[in-house]
DNA sequence: ATGATAATGGACAGCTTGTTCGGGATTTTC
DNA sequence: GAAAATCCCGAACAAGCTGTCCATTATCAT
């Protein structure tokens, strides 16, 4: 029996891959079919349920790869760099660089073109990341510690979405210091200096 | 010829839109049909066809009614208020009380239950409104004034989803005032007083 | 080369979609 | 109240997609 997968196979897989990839550029996920699909990559029927349930599961095998691929780029850009918790964003650098990389996929994925599915995994995907990052005790207790892993998140989402629709020449040290800045600093130091000092509500006692 | 709409056909518009309700709250939009639609309906095949073109077609038509709705909302309560361009995120307040009153509209539009177009609506009325309250210059030139908008947009969706499926109980007001420190004055004011200054990077002068 | 193994393509029934039609019920108008 | 207009309903239709089956073909290991 072959240890490898059999070239076949893999042949398969990757046109029905690159298909997926561009017709979800060009028609968003959700209006695909699997005949779409398998039209594409010229490849039969049931070739594509010998590999695949739907197409439910080649979406997700395909983002298991870049997945892998995005954890093995964390992780190598900080290997030597500064531990964990001195600097709340220290995801977003790398993950900026592996968007640009990737940039057919990532693009597949934001901007509605993802379905529910993508864009489900991917906000669990950078909420995992945040938490890991963001201090344990925030300052007070005001604001709940998973609605600010949300927000930043999100904000990271927005990001990478404005980046491709509408700046897609900017370099991703510039799209990341944006972020950065907006993120941490806030909309007070965009708005004149005599709003800078923002009113501090008291924290409220009965959250639930 | 009547007038008025006949109620007949006011009648079944109502079940109509109440189905879809319904049924976005339990399965969302996408993996809904219009055999789903009409059988909790309790309305024939051709009748709704001759309402409504598709099931987009009668997800857009209930969007606007909520649009009309919370248009007539942001204008009272805004009436005698101060101008704009004195907060930049004076719809906010209006705008989680809105979304109290019509908790089941809202809740069908996020959570990746109402699919792309129900996302692609809200986000133009958010940016839209945003834009108009913000002020149009801004400190430096270093973040794009769209890109701030988008920003302040998504970030309340983020508050909006977070409050929703997180802790429901609470009030618009106490989502609003946290919804506000966040973005007003952003992540630096939470983790702790050491890096309360933030770094300020230079202006990119090459932004494209 | 040759048998074993696995991928392939086309055909199949079952289901949903969107449309058309005439009979029957309800509302409006007079 | 009765007539006329309007609307709802149910059935039936072609077209398209889905998921499965099996015989055929191409590739692999020896």
């Amino acid at each position: 029996m072959p240890r490898d997968i059999d070239r076949r196979a893999a042949r398969t897989r990757k046109a029905l891959h690159q298909a997926l990839l561009t017709l979800m550029l060009r028609k968003g996920y959700e209006a695909l079919s699997v005949q779409d699909i398998i039209d594409e990559a010229d490849v039969g029927r049931s070739t594509f349920y010998a590999h695949y349930t739907g197409k439910e599961d080649l979406l997700r095998s395909g983002f298991q790869m870049l997945r892998g691929e995005l954890e093995e780029a964390q992780s190598t850009a900080r290997a030597g760099a500064e531990a964990s918790h001195d600097d709340p964003l220290g995801f977003s650098t790398a993950m900026f660089e592996h968007a640009a990389r990737y940039a057919d996929h990532y693009r597949t994925m934001i901007g509605g073109r993802g379905g529910a599915v993508t864009e489900n995994e991917i906000r669990l995907i950078l909420s995992e990341m945040v938490r890991q990052e963001l201090p344990p005790t925030l300052y007070g207790d005001a604001i709940p510690r998973d609605f600010v892993v949300q927000f930043i998140a999100d904000a990271f989402l927005t990001a990478l979405n404005w980046w491709f629709e509408r700046k897609p020449r900017l370099l991703p040290s510039q799209v990341d210091a944006m972020f950065r800045r907006l993120v941490l600093g806030g909309l007070s130091q965009l708005i004149g200096d005599e709003r800078r000092q923002i009113d501090r509500p008291a924290a409220n006692r009965d959250t639930d």
